[in-house]
DNA sequence: AATCCGGGGCT
DNA sequence: AGCCCAGGATT
């Protein structure tokens, strides 16, 4: 249903246009992605990545990290504990750095007893320099907990690996499938890039509802046999070939497959919440003048520039002189016809960014103004002001002031 | 959902 | 020199 392309039962030669036909596959899949919102995948729908496309990955993956796997000590163990170390040293750590920190531990504690059974302090100090200490701190309560509740055996499934201390969803599936050949997926940053990649899912990593996705196509992809390769084959290819910068793709197993590369976009992914890309909000501030000077109001207490007194604002999508002088009279029960000043103003907060029109008007009389207490707004009090400097005030609103004449 | 942890890589 | 990175825990 979701597939436009027609996939073709796989060959082992592939002709030209079966690769145009895989791309097209990983393509289609982009295209669905990136229509409109995150789609609820179901895990237990195996369809969602068309099985040609699946092999067609496999076929190419397998061969080629036998061929150009970096050597590492823990690719030399089948030992649980060893793999565990391994995989607690490689959060957020390079291979490059864990090398010599996980050769020099495995001498001091070369199993799980040893290790439960040493203090704290010694631990710590075969940790110095690695960082993130939390981890040497949960690695030794995991292994008095798996001394004492597993007799010292390393526990052997994904649920019962999640349970332990400073290991999480990442972690676990790394231990569960390379250790026990359990089909379960990682997902860490190197598989984030490639499947983003070769998927061109343009979706924010950073938002939960992607990373939920990830682990899903994540999950589809994992093979039944040798997970434990096909996971470590997806790490490597974005630690060595699909790198962040630059990008290897000439050397890419998977080059004909990738959606991005197809589209020439391949250093854009994955796509992150940029800084600069704090939302924009636009907000009419008014102005009215009248002899008995300018209409201030007060800001509530808890929220921004709270007790400040500031010239009437209001968030808008479009400010026009109508919708703000309706939102006025709603408020102050003032009705004055507001004129467009040229001037607007930027203001960044940490958290937003926000845009201000300034509206002007006059009133001929002080009249007398209340808030409505019925309608939502920001301010507990209001009234009209003649010496500026007798309110406190932020700097944003002494920049409107200076505007706005 | 946001923040912290800490080193290394990149600009 | 300063910004960015990203697994797990905590709040």
């Amino acid at each position: 249903m979701l597939w436009c392309t027609k996939i073709r039962p796989w060959i082992t030669q592939n002709s030209p246009s079966e690769i145009t036909n895989l791309s097209a596959a990983a393509h289609s899949v982009a295209h669905y992605i990136r229509a409109g919102t995150i789609p609820q995948m179901k895990s237990s729908d195996p369809a969602d990545i068309p099985s040609a496309l699946k092999n067609s990955i496999h076929k190419r993956l397998a061969p080629w990290f036998q061929r150009c796997k970096r050597p590492m000590p823990w690719r030399n163990t089948s030992d649980p504990y060893a793999i565990w170390l391994s995989e607690v040293m490689l959060q957020q750590t390079q291979v490059a750095t864990v090398e010599p920190y996980y050769q020099r531990f495995l001498q001091h504690f070369p199993d799980i007893d040893s290790l439960a059974a040493a203090p704290l302090e010694e631990v710590l100090k075969l940790w110095a320099g690695l960082g993130y200490y939390r981890r040497a701190r949960s690695l030794h309560r995991a292994a008095q907990f798996i001394a004492s509740t597993y007799h010292s055996v390393f526990p052997c499934t994904y649920d019962q690996i999640l349970q332990l201390p400073g290991i999480g969803p990442y972690t676990a599936g790394a231990i569960a499938s390379i250790a026990f050949r359990e089909a379960v997926p990682v997902l860490d940053g190197n598989v984030m890039r490639v499947l983003t990649r070769l998927l061109l899912i343009q979706h924010d990593i950073a938002r939960p509802q992607t990373r939920k996705l990830l682990w899903k196509i994540a999950g589809s992809l994992v093979p039944n046999k040798n997970p434990g390769d096909f996971n470590q084959a997806m790490m490597e290819l974005g630690a060595t070939v699909c790198t962040p910068t630059r990008p290897r793709c000439e050397s890419c197993p998977l080059a004909t497959l990738c959606a991005a590369r197809r589209e020439h976009l391949q250093h854009r992914f994955p796509v992150r919440q940029s800084k600069s890309a704090t939302p924009r909000i636009s907000v009419a501030a008014v102005i009215i003048r009248s002899p008995q000077g300018r209409l201030m109001a007060r800001r509530k207490p808890g929220g921004l520039w709270e007790h400040l007194w500031e010239f009437p604002a209001f968030e808008l999508v479009r400010p026009t002189a109508a919708g703000v002088s309706k939102h006025f009279f709603a408020l102050t029960g003032l009705r004055i016809k507001l004129k467009r000043h040229p001037a607007t103003l930027a203001h960044q907060l940490t958290h937003r960014r926000m845009e201000y029109t300034l509206f002007t008007g006059r009133s001929l009389s002080a009249a007398k103004v209340e808030l409505d207490a019925k309608i939502a707004s920001p301010y507990d009090a209001v009234r009209w002001i003649t010496d500026m400097t007798s309110v406190p005030k932020s700097r944003l609103t002494e920049k409107i002031s200076a505007l706005a004449g």
